[in-house]
DNA sequence: CTTCTTATTGAGAGCGCTCCCAACAAGGCA
DNA sequence: TGCCTTGTTGGGAGCGCTCTCAATAAGAAG
C-alpha cells in the first residue's frame, strides 16, 4: 500500500515544525493565515493524510463505532430490516465523518472472545447494539465496562439510552384496526419474548383486546423468532384454532403466515385478515400488499448514530442521564386486512 | 472506557520484560515454558488486551478489512442482496479474527473525501469491494495506492482479482428454460449496463435467443437498474409490446414486474411467464413464487474475503497473478414460469 | 577447564502523532 | 525605556507496542 507522508514531511516542505502543521490539520488557533494556507497547500498537493493509528495512540479516540448484533440475533441478520438500520447509521456516521465497524456475534470462538477482540482493543470510541435480547450479557458487560453505547430498542434498565418506537401503542394500533373491522377472534404471533419489541408488541394486542372487552385466550398468542420460518409454523397452529386474524410482530413473520394461509387453502383477507409489522418492502410486495406498521427504521438507525457520537463527542462528567428517543408509528392500510374490499 | 493494562504492567507483575510478553502474546519462539505460562496466567487474570493503535503504529496491520459500496450501487444498498454477502464476509471475517469496517460511498462531501478518510488513512489492511461500475474510477485508484482488493463481481480489467458466478451461462439457461417452455417473444429487463453483472446477464439472454435462432429485438431489451421501482417500470413498457414472458435481471426487478404485470390486469404465468435472478428468500415469498437462478451469495462474500485475507497474509512479491473465482448457479423453477402447470 | 554454540532475556529505539511548555516577537501601556 | 500581555512557533516527551541487537545463561564439544 502507497505510504502517505509524514506529519515532519510536511513540515520540512512547509518550512515549519511538525507542532504547526498539526495545529492546521487540526483546525487548532494560533496559526498565521499565511502559513496555514502554504500548509494546507502542501497537505493538499502530497495527498497527505494523518495516520490514523498514530493519531488515535495519543488521542484515545479512533473515530471508529462498532455495531453489535448480539449473538441471539445473528441468524436473523437475513431480514431487510438490518440493512435499512444500517442505512441509517451510515448515514450519520459518514456526515461526521466517523467510521463503522460492524460485527456479528457468532464467532465459533463465543461471543466473548469477539467481544474482547472488538470492543476491549480499543478499535472502538463507542457501539450500537442492535435488537438485543433483555438479558444479553452484552449490555452489562458494555456498561461494566463503561463502553459508550446506545441501543436500538428499549430495554427494562432505564439507565441505558436507546432509540426506539412505542411498540405497545403502534401493536394496540394495529390489532384494534382488526377489531374495528369484525373480528373477535384474532391471534398474534409474536417476536422473541426476551426481547422488549416482542413483550411490548404483545402487551399492545393485549391492550387492544382488553379495551374492546375481548377475551385474552392463551392459546391464540404463539411466540416466533421474527423469521419467516417461525411465522408460518404458528399461523398453522392459529389456523387450527379458527381464528379470523392473525396480528404478526413482523413482516417477515407476517409473510410466513401469508403461506400457510395458503397451504391451509385459505385466502387472505376473505378467509384470514392479516397485519404485520415494519413495513419492510416485502410488505408491499407481496400478494396481498400488507396491512402493517410501519417503522422508521432507517432513522432509527441515524438517530442511535446521532445519540451515540453526541454521547462521545460531549462525553458527561459523571452519571448523565440516559436518553431514551421514542420515534412515530403509522398504521399502512393495504390489502391484507380486508379493509379495502 | 475502562482502560486495559499495558504491556510493561503485565510484564512488571509477572517479573519479566515487555519483550518477554509481547512475545508471549505473539505466540513467538524462544520463551521458557513455565515464563510462558505464567504471562497467559497474568493475562487471563487481568483481562489484558493488546492496544490495536499501538500494534498497528508498529506493525502496519490494522486486522481490519473494508467492505466498500461504491457510490452508484448505494441507492441499491436495501437490497437483501447485500446482508447476504455481509453475512458470508463476517463469516470468513470472525473466523480469522479479523474486523470489518462498513463504507457507503454516499458522503455528501463526495467520493473522493470518503475514500481519503476510509481507505489512505491506514485504518484498513485491505478491502471487498461489492459490485462496482465498470468504470468507476473506485478501482483504478485502488490499484494505484496499491490497495490490496477483491471485487465482488468480474472486472473486465483482468489484472484484478474478482469472486463472481458465470452471469451469462446463468442468464442464458434461465432464458432457455423459458424458450424450452414455448415462448418465442421474450423480454428482457437488463440490470445496470454499465456494470458487468448487467452486461453479461443481457449477454446471456441474447446468446440463448440465438442459439434457438429467435429474433433479438431491440425494443424488447429495457435498462433497468436492480431496482423493484425500475423493474416495474421496464415491464410496462415490455407488455406494451406483447411479450409472452420476461427475464427479469434480478428478483427485485422480477417482484416490480410482478406488480406491473397485475396492474395491468394480467396473470403471471398465465398471460406472462416471469424469471428472476438471485434466488433472495423474497423470490419464495411473492404469488407466484418466482422462477429464478439461483446463486450463492453468502459465499461469494466468504470466498472474496477469503481471497482477500490471504492475499494479506501472503502478500506476493511482486506482480502475482489475479485470482478470479466463479462459482456455479442453478435454476430454481417455481410457478412463475408456468412451467410446472 | 576452556571454547563454541544455542536458547532465553532485557534494554533501546522508534512507529507518527498530539500536547505541554518554553522561547520569541510584537505591541500596548506606564 | 522597561514591563506585561498576547499571538505565534518549535522542541521534547510520550502514547503502547514491536523489533533488533546485545547480554547472559546453559549446554555441548573439544
Amino acid at each position: 500500500m502507497n505510504a502517505s507522508p509524514t506529519l515532519e514531511e510536511i513540515a520540512k516542505l512547509a518550512g515549519v515544525s511538525r507542532s504547526t502543521v498539526s495545529r492546521v490539520i487540526n483546525d487548532q488557533p494560533n496559526v498565521r493565515q499565511q502559513v496555514r494556507e502554504r500548509v494546507w497547500q502542501i497537505v493538499r498537493e502530497t495527498g497527505y493524510q494523518p495516520h490514523a493509528a498514530a493519531r488515535s495512540l495519543v488521542t484515545r479516540r479512533t473515530r471508529i463505532v462498532g455495531v453489535l448484533i448480539p449473538e441471539a440475533v445473528t441468524t436473523l441478520f437475513t431480514d431487510p430490516f438490518f440493512l435499512h438500520l444500517l442505512r441509517g447509521i451510515t448515514q450519520t456516521c459518514n456526515s461526521q465523518r466517523y467510521q463503522l465497524i460492524l460485527s456479528l456475534f457468532n464467532d465459533p470462538a463465543g461471543p466473548e472472545a469477539v467481544y474482547r477482540r472488538v470492543v476491549r482493543s480499543g478499535h472502538l470510541d463507542g457501539v450500537v447494539v442492535a435488537s438485543a435480547r433483555e438479558d444479553d450479557p452484552l449490555i452489562a458487560r458494555l456498561g461494566n465496562d463503561r463502553v459508550p453505547f446506545v441501543l436500538v430498542g428499549r430495554h427494562t434498565d432505564d439507565c441505558v439510552s436507546y432509540v426506539d418506537i412505542d411498540n405497545i401503542a403502534a401493536a394496540r394500533m394495529a390489532v384494534e384496526h382488526l377489531i374495528r373491522l369484525g373480528h373477535r377472534r384474532i391471534g398474534a404471533i409474536t417476536g422473541p419474548l426476551n426481547m422488549t419489541s416482542g413483550t411490548d408488541r404483545l402487551k399492545g394486542y393485549r391492550q387492544a383486546l382488553e379495551a374492546h372487552r375481548l377475551p385474552l385466550e392463551d392459546a391464540l398468542v404463539v411466540e416466533g423468532d421474527f423469521s419467516e420460518a417461525s411465522g408460518s409454523a404458528a399461523a398453522h397452529r392459529l389456523l387450527a384454532l379458527s381464528v379470523s386474524a392473525i396480528f404478526a410482530a413482523s413482516d417477515s413473520m407476517a409473510v410466513g403466515a401469508l403461506k400457510a394461509v395458503r397451504e391451509a387453502g385459505l385466502q387472505v383477507p376473505h378467509d384470514v385478515a392479516l397485519v404485520g409489522f415494519d413495513d419492510l418492502p416485502l410488505a408491499s410486495a407481496v400478494q396481498p400488499p400488507l396491512t402493517t406498521v410501519r417503522q422508521p427504521i432507517e432513522r432509527l438507525g441515524s438517530m442511535a448514530a446521532d445519540l451515540l457520537l453526541n454521547l462521545l463527542e460531549n462525553p458527561p462528567d459523571g452519571q448523565a442521564p440516559a436518553h431514551h428517543i421514542v420515534l412515530p408509528t403509522k398504521l399502512i392500510v393495504r390489502d391484507s386486512c380486508g379493509a379495502l374490499q
